[in-house]
DNA sequence: CGCGTCGTTGAAGCCGCTCAATAGATGTGG
DNA sequence: CCACATCTATTGAGCGGCTTCAACGACGCG
């Protein structure tokens, strides 16, 4: 069965196309994770009429790069995306992974220019939002606006909690924070929250966490030794759940 | 001349006193850095309807606690804030120092209840926001959601920036990062660039940057050495803007 | 004046980085 | 199906930047 739109252009955003309807939001299994998350029927409308689903992108494909002008939110329909910024040496900083259902580009609403890119880890599939016509419907429904409102906060929230471990953690509880949350969140889409697929590589989980790639191993290698976890290639098996959560003595997230 | 409103008891959302209209945002010099901006007239009374501006606080006094009910958001007016999270073990992170026109509590939105705790650094003053009736104004004037949109916004770019600092610069870069920002945010206030005075104390600094309050001193000391800054104990004078910025590989903020 | 806090500076140690070698996985073309 | 190249991951050895621990000086405040 193909969910997915036909090829659509260049950009999702230049132009709407109504055979859409037939993948609404309304439809959408990510809605109540997403921005439909508590909008009745009409509402869902609405949004749907604006919102544009992407054809599957594959592995390495660009969301939008820094310095290009904003256009609108993208939000996670299924695969794995990653957001880094550039600094002026050409050091890349990754910022988030954004799962299903997660929305990527909030931080250029303001400037209206991405300061961030954003680039597929796996094939992957998106919801292009314009945002000018994302405010615009806003006014119309209150409950939108709030969501909105929350999804921002929510991302403000976890990088909060990012700066604490960035700032304050050790190698081992800069991993092991990063093993919970990813399992967490797994969870919360349905998976398996002790046994999971990690796409990004060693070199882009240590770049997240302000450590070097081999020290990701040897902390991933410390800990199946210690008998907190299984490590296979990508696929990472939490054998002690309680362990982990104990080297973690400072993540609310 | 005093501006501010007398005594208004324990919580600044309790009631609102009317008598507050003499200081409204209409009049505030804050406005076009804060909430207000862009706004018309009519916008700015419903706005001013709603906020209540709180009587100076000292040193040491608290907006918020982590675990506190999320009541509203916090304009400063004048002084200094820190705004900081607690890990398990008691460590705080710093995650952001707050200065006139800018917005505390953001990240509470979504959960209702606050995670980080915010207190000021000086003696302080401020606008309490109520989100609820602040989220009922929005429905009315697109203009100040959009303002809010944009605050938030901003707010998630400047943590990506901090992200960027945490997790790729050394000390040097880092304290360097700290100044420049530092300068740049007073200058937009209307301050000296190149002179100010830092109200935190090393050890705030070191929390925020992620290093100890001696290193903060030592790279201080560096700097003073190499004739980039002028350390005067809480007064810092940049005197060679240039070579600070060089210092810098990689803050785009 | 005495006390506590804050800031500076020095000396030594450690955690994570750098450099390097190796193995395993993946992909490609013959 | 295998040879080969490439990329990723693991592991080791040595180094260095930052931390830790400690001493001392400068203020501010009672």
């Amino acid at each position: 069965m193909q969910i997915y739109q036909t090829k659509c252009g260049d950009s999702p955003f230049k132009e709407l196309d109504l055979h859409k309807i037939e993948v609404s939001c309304a439809s959408c299994s990510l809605s109540e994770l997403c921005l439909p998350r508590g909008m009745g029927p009409e509402a869902l409308e609405k949004l749907g009429n604006i919102i544009k689903r992407s054809a599957p992108i594959q592995r390495g494909e660009m969301l939008y790069r820094a310095g290009e002008e904003f256009k609108g939110l993208y939000a996670v329909r299924s695969g794995l995306f990653k957001a880094f910024v550039t600094a002026d040496d050409g050091e890349e900083q990754i910022v988030g992974f954004f799962l299903p259902g997660e929305m990527l580009g909030l931080d250029a609403v303001e400037t209206q220019v991405h300061v961030c890119s954003a680039v597929a880890l796996e094939t992957s599939s998106y919801c292009a939002v314009p945002f000018t016509k994302l405010s615009e419907v806003c006014k119309e429904i209150p409950e939108l606006q709030n969501q909105l409102f929350r999804i921002m906060s929510r991302e403000l929230s976890s990088e909060n909690q990012m700066l604490l471990t960035l700032g304050k953690k050790n190698s081992e509880e800069k991993v092991a924070t990063f093993l919970l949350t990813t399992s967490t969140r797994f969870h919360k889409l349905g998976y398996s929250a002790n046994e999971f697929k990690l796409t990004m590589s060693r070199q882009e989980i240590g770049n997240y966490l302000g450590i070097t790639f081999e020290t990701v191993s040897r902390v991933f290698s410390r800990l199946q030794r210690n008998g907190i976890i299984k490590v296979n290639r990508k696929v990472i098996n939490i054998t002690d759940m309680v362990a982990l959560k104990n080297l973690v003595s400072g993540c609310a997230g």
